[in-house]
DNA sequence: TGCAAGTTTGCATTCTGTGCAACAAGCTGG
DNA sequence: CCAGCTTGTTGCACAGAATGCAAACTTGCA
């Protein structure tokens, strides 16, 4: 069951038909996480209801709960595609790649995201509210899984589970400090944001690389 | 606003009064976590309620949300123990140690926690639980923030925070993944089994060390 | 002893989250 | 184009979560 994967929307009509109820259904569901992301702009994280963002979505208040268990969770679609896309990255990397050398490269990529402004937001947003923070904490832990999945298939499924887990936990974990150090210095939507992203992200990974002997 | 840890309930009474007013603090909240445990043991994650937790730990259902948001953060207190644990072992190495050995030594300490195999259930019980797990994922990201602190500290507060956030968030995502290990292994309270999870939490952190080049 | 500070509790209230059944909208095949 | 199937939406009902508030009760201290 992979949730789809942005199937290239290229010239008008492919061949596997999109079909309106799928289309409807995207629809609605960024429909909710924008007005939800209104709402936190608007009036602060814990400061307004599941009514509203229904009701500024345009959709009942059952339909907003058909798609998120939560506000917040609303809000973590933003998070859940740039883990996405690093995962998608990493599976493209040719296969005689180094592991090491894939998974750096994949996550750099990270820095491409479309709403990477929204989401350095969001993690700025989740220092102050506890159950954003959990909701954030959350599509990480399910993109470890995800990726972690990645590797173990590329590597042909023999490889020593521990070695994996913290591997990949590892790597993230990194990834997440350069989010991080990252957010907190680009306060507004700058220009070459992203490029200082790249940095950090690859930084980290550097010093991952490099068993964290030199503390520049 | 310290949360009081353990301060050594030595001989029969200390300089410092410990107060019956913390005491009884401490004793409720014990006994609502204890509760919780018991009835998620009992019913299933989801299958309880707060008045009955409340009611078990015979304290009314208000008193219980004085405490906690949510019966899994009620269970979150053990591993919470475990990582405070962690973290005063740290502070507790030698101050000219290197910082990797001190870490390594600090967290291999983990494995002495006294409620070990309920943290290794508490782990178990996560992987079906997402509020469980977003209750357990908080509770190490809190340990990230008081162990980074007191790296910091330690090394004078002239530390890169790209590194002092990557190598933190590195190390215990590494331990996290050597529990995750143990956990899986270890179904029941075994006898040894500290010592099959001090082997894995050495074992994740040397990989870390050595920059992951080997997958053995 | 008696007051100040801190805790517990019941009550009221708003909001969350989910099951259910009716309804509507997209997708067949004739 | 219609009949029928599938799937998504909605309103309703209801148990339970979570929090403010004020009254009762404990503990600490002078």
């Amino acid at each position: 069951m992979v949730t789809g994967t942005a199937t290239s929307s290229e010239m008008t009509d492919t061949v596997v038909a999109p079909g309106r109820r799928e289309q409807n259904k995207l629809d609605t569901r960024r429909a909710i996480a924008a007005s939800a992301l209104d709402l936190a702009r608007a009036h602060g994280l814990g400061n307004f209801t599941a009514d509203q963002v229904a009701a500024e979505a345009g959709v009942s208040r059952r339909t907003f709960f058909n798609y998120f268990h939560s506000a917040e969770e609303a809000l973590t679609t933003t998070t859940d595609a740039l883990l996405e896309l690093a995962a998608a990255e990493f599976m493209a990397r040719p296969a005689d790649e180094p592991l090491l050398d894939a998974m750096i490269a994949a996550l750099a990529a990270i820095a491409k995201t479309d709403n990477l402004s929204v989401c350095g937001e969001l993690f700025r947003m989740a220092e102050g509210s506890p159950e954003l923070m959990r909701s954030q904490l959350h599509a990480w832990e399910r993109a470890e899984a995800r990726i972690g999945q990645a590797v173990s298939e590329r590597m042909g499924g023999n490889l020593n589970p521990l070695y994996l887990l913290a591997l990949v936990g590892a790597v993230l974990s990194c990834v997440k400090a350069a989010m991080q150090v990252w957010a907190a210095a680009a306060e507004n939507p700058q220009d070459g944001s992203a490029a200082e992203l790249e940095d950090q992200i690859v930084g980290a990974l550097s010093m991952l690389r490099d068993g964290f002997n030199n503390p520049r």
